[in-house]
DNA sequence: GGTTAGCACTCATCAAAGGAGAGTGCTAAC
DNA sequence: GTTAGCACTCTCCTTTGATGAGTGCTAACC
């Protein structure tokens, strides 16, 4: 069951090949390259071998061989060279960062588009969750409704409309915040029903009101799809595999349904890289594609970005960008909370 | 130059059937129509000179006629019936906003996810901009941080992180904030510069924050490439002019340029309706689009809508599809406020 | 004079046929 | 174990011819 030293060898020039060229690699190709050394008679019958052990397929008896999802999982294991981003590019990607950078929603669209420009492939990227809570504000917009500001971190926050009882003033509504800030500061999720049923007591009577507060709090502690980002859909359709157009047609309705596409990434959350190929995905109408996802950290919300390509995607430049996308990110985020001195680690 | 009545209907018929196809229609296909009562022969001489004229083209000698830009232009001016939404899909389309619609942000992307389904092409949409205040608000964030809410709208509201000087304590943020909306609530954009100057005056030493604030609520109140949302894209592969991969590359790419596609909906904005055409769309890149809008009003705010799909468009149902969006949108954002017995207009 | 039937002509589209080229599998020799 | 040689397979491309839709023109018709 095992490959030799040769078949691997054999299997890894077949499928940089393959990923370089989208045309299936033949023995002779192989046979001529650098530091090869057989005869392309020999590679056939290794060829034939990989073949049978379930590693290469053949279109058709008289076109070359392409790697198999199987391949593919071999080689991001095993096979693969990740070689870390060229040094110009890497200070590129970082002067995208260091202009006029405001806040993180500028942040995450400027990445997922770098990512997207960088790869040729659909980049995908969903903001940070966060669990914990720093701040609550109520901020009054008409007589009866006001707006709940959630301050989660440095960077994000997130609001609702609440519907606010008759005979509640706006100074009311600030007291309130701020009690209830106090108790909720630096809580977590899980920790909320207690919180809100002690306040309840003490503040009986508003019970609606809290009722409210506590669903919207809820609501923004999990990722919702509106946080997705998708940029470079298009750059699909470069791709030989995509030339037809109902295979294209299906993976951009994909790409576009933002609910799956947030939860398929959270899936992979947490992970600090992963990769799924083709039928690893089959559940999301993506079988033919390859999902490499890493993820990133902003105090103490985890975020996930990915890139969406054709399985013979060049998996070793994808995960060097985003390796260094994660880095940049990272720097750019503390940098971002405009608070010299404070920054947790080096700049 | 001008069009005798029986022209007019021939080549309204023309139009109608290349619409329905997209194949060049020939003279037979138009005699054979009801209510038509002439032979193929006088067909085609009359066809003939409306090529003449410049309503139509044919492809090579022997295939049809198919419309020109000119003829589109003349048959949404004059020739198309617009009518109103069926009264089945009117309600279907009432009750997808009927259910739990909260923000505003929600009520936009099911809007826009309907209006594509609905016409089978892309649809865009940008949020409406405001152009006077109701409410600032600055919640701490951090030490030296603040999250300023600028309340614009029953349902709009926008967020910046600005930076605090030293020494303000949070109480104090709040009396800044209730000073700086009372003096700010209802004025418009242009009337902001004196308001600064004489409160900067007052409150001298917060020149670095009033400064910030400043520039954030011009920013603020700018309609901006973030309101855009753009749902569809993938069904632009359906109709047949997109059965070209480059040309298909090229429409989506020109979709993904949110800045791009924000300010040309922003051209549009105000215009009870509109219709733009093939090439006058030249400086988009969408040369072989036709983009129909229509402006909403929310509050004293202005957002648009529209609709890309080939030149070939069903004009008539794209704007009646539109209408009625606009329609219940108005609908939604009313009774969205959650303030019954306020509502201005019927429910 | 407008309308129509008839006919020659044009051109895209489709299917069939044949050649070229790439690649394989097998066999026999090294 | 490796390689050269060769027959064989199958896709891809081009050519060819048939089909059919549609036009433009002319002459006859009302």
């Amino acid at each position: 069951m095992d490959l030799d030293e040769r078949k691997y060898k054999i299997l890894q020039a077949i499928i940089d090949d393959y990923i370089a060229t989208a045309i299936p690699v033949g023995s002779r190709t192989i046979s001529r390259k650098e530091g090869m050394g057989l005869s392309s008679a020999t590679i056939r019958n290794e060829m034939s071998d990989l073949e049978e052990l379930g590693y290469l397929a053949s279109p058709h008896t008289s076109a070359g061989r392409i790697p198999s999802y199987r391949a593919y999982r071999l080689y991001v294991d095993q096979l693969m060279r990740v070689s870390s981003l060229p040094v110009t590019e890497y200070t590129n990607l970082k002067r995208m960062f260091t202009s006029r950078m405001g806040q993180m929603e500028d942040i995450l669209l400027t990445a997922t588009q770098a990512l997207s420009e960088l790869t040729e492939y659909t980049s995908v990227m969903i903001a940070p969750s966060v669990h914990t809570i720093k701040r609550v504000q109520l901020v009054p917009i008409t007589e009866n409704t006001a707006l709940m500001v959630t301050v989660t971190g440095e960077t994000i926050h997130k609001d609702t409309v609440i519907r606010i009882p008759d005979g509640v003033s706006p100074d009311q509504l600030y007291m309130l915040s701020n009690l209830l800030t106090q108790r909720i500061a630096g809580k977590s999720l899980s920790e909320l029903p207690e919180i809100f049923a002690s306040l309840s007591e003490e503040l009986s009577g508003q019970q609606s009101l809290f009722q409210q507060m506590m669903d919207s709090l809820q609501k923004q502690l999990k990722p919702d799809a509106r946080s997705l980002h998708v940029a470079g859909a298009a750059k699909m359709l470069k791709h030989p595999e995509y030339s037809d157009m109902g295979r294209a047609r299906n993976l951009l309705s994909s790409l576009e349904e933002q609910e799956k596409m947030a939860n398929l990434l959270m899936q992979h959350s947490g992970m600090e890289f992963s990769v799924a190929i083709g039928p690893e995905l089959s559940d999301t109408g993506m079988q033919d594609c390859s999902l490499v996802t890493v993820s990133y950290k902003v105090g103490d919300g985890i975020g996930t970005m990915g890139v969406i390509g054709p399985t013979r995607m060049q998996y070793g430049r994808v995960l060097s960008v985003l390796d260094a996308m994660k880095n940049v990110m990272n720097e750019a985020l503390l940098s971002q909370k405009g608070l010299p001195g404070e920054n947790e680690e080096q700049t």
